[in-house]
DNA sequence: CCGTATTTGTCCGTATGTATG
DNA sequence: ACATACATACGGACAAATACG
């Protein structure tokens, strides 16, 4: 059941300029967060069919704000409508996510070179504080505490990028990739690899070199896409064998 | 008035695996190329409101199809719409179309990557037919003649990437591009030193030399940046002087 | 090949939220 | 601060398209 956020009332504020203030939630917007969430923790599995009744039924709404909430989930890379058909959520296949992978490493690049052109102090100590903090978790090996650091670092680096666009996009890649595995991209066995990797990309960014920092980054994500591939061989390799 | 094209019926075909076939446009995909085109042409202004009975009534349809265009229309980055207030033509300022010249750039040189490390005789032989085409072109000066040309040339060499997301994300950044100067990126007096950057890619691409492909086609594309940079500080001085 | 069931696509009326006088 | 006007958001019913028997 989904309940209209009334949010605090802010003061009334003429709309010209780059207003983005978002004041009420409409109904579909929250549907569409909720469905997001539903796909990736692989509630809604993929290839399901998204049937615009019963989803309708199931959060009390019409299927008004049922169906933009699907325009958006496509937006999002996350189903894929076919006329008169519906909404099912998007299989992705291993090409697929290697091909996301490529896209992700071209745009990490791009981060590291603008953060490391225009990265503040405060943001140096902070992607520290970061790296110390993983370099703990990798000594008792605890992939759990990694992770989310992990994913803070990388947030990290792309928001200090500046870069608008580049912000939004990079997590789109990313919603689409979690519906490839949901899995951590990392494995156990490769946080310190993985973390050594963070320090010579924050040594890059924090002597401002744009080139170097760029490209540590890039290989940070294709290291990681070779770590799929690999696994991917090994699946393969396995099954086949049998 | 939009018509509802009824296409050729397709034998019935049953609906499993990664389908892709369109039996018939649905009214607000029709609406939505409509739209796209006046705002890409300019008939609907930067910032204008899209008022959705206005488009009711001047498409004839009823007000669901409206809405649904509009919110691919968002998808593409070509309006902003906001809770309770409507769908606004994007207004795009010179630091967001910078922004996304880097994008740009950086998909381009993933691109490079891809195509040389794969590129087909036949691809080479495209590529170099229309680098001489635009070579005569250039040398008389012929810009109405260049630009489409320009265009074929650089979605050929997206295309040969292979990588389908690539190839779907490079469109939409270029539609926003389109936003902010529908003019061509391509200037009269640059026309021969572009060429001559389009020489050096074939060059790159066809010796299957993948770094060298994707630093060029960058560098290509942020040239263009910095030709839009360096007509902006004109501006920015003409305006200033006055 | 045709009739039926199911699902999406469309329409329009009403409610809600926002800006303005 | 309040009332009014206007646009969007939502709900529910009908029409069209498709799949299945």
């Amino acid at each position: 059941m989904i309940e209209r956020k009334q949010e605090v009332r802010l003061r009334p504020v003429s709309f010209g300029g780059a207003m983005r203030i978002r004041r009420s939630e409409t109904i579909a917007s929250l549907i569409q967060r909720e469905l997001e969430g539903m796909i990736i923790s692989g509630e809604i599995g993929a290839g399901d069919h998204l049937n615009e009744a019963a989803l309708s039924e199931r959060f009390e709404v019409s299927r008004g704000p049922i169906r933009e909430a699907c325009r958006g989930l496509e937006r999002s890379g996350l189903i894929r409508i076919v006329a008169n058909h519906g909404a099912f959520v998007r299989e992705m296949n291993a090409e697929e996510a290697l091909e996301l992978y490529d896209i992700r490493a071209a745009l990490f690049g791009l981060a590291g070179k603008l953060l490391a052109s225009r990265v503040s102090p405060l943001e140096i100590r902070r992607l520290s504080a970061l790296v110390e903090e993983m370099e703990g978790t990798v000594d008792t090996d605890d992939i759990n505490a990694f992770y989310p650091l992990n994913v803070e670092f990388h947030t990290l680096l792309v928001k200090g990028s500046e870069n608008e666009h580049l912000i939004n996009l990079v997590p789109t890649i990313d919603k689409q990739l979690h519906l490839f595995r949901r899995r951590g991209l990392v494995q156990p066995g490769k946080m310190r690899a993985s973390n050594e990797e963070h320090k010579a990309i924050l040594a890059a960014v924090s002597a401002r070199d744009a080139a170097q920092a760029g490209a540590l980054m890039e290989q940070h994500i294709l290291a990681g896409k070779g770590r799929l591939l690999a696994r991917l061989a090994e699946q393969q390799g396995a099954a086949s064998g049998t």
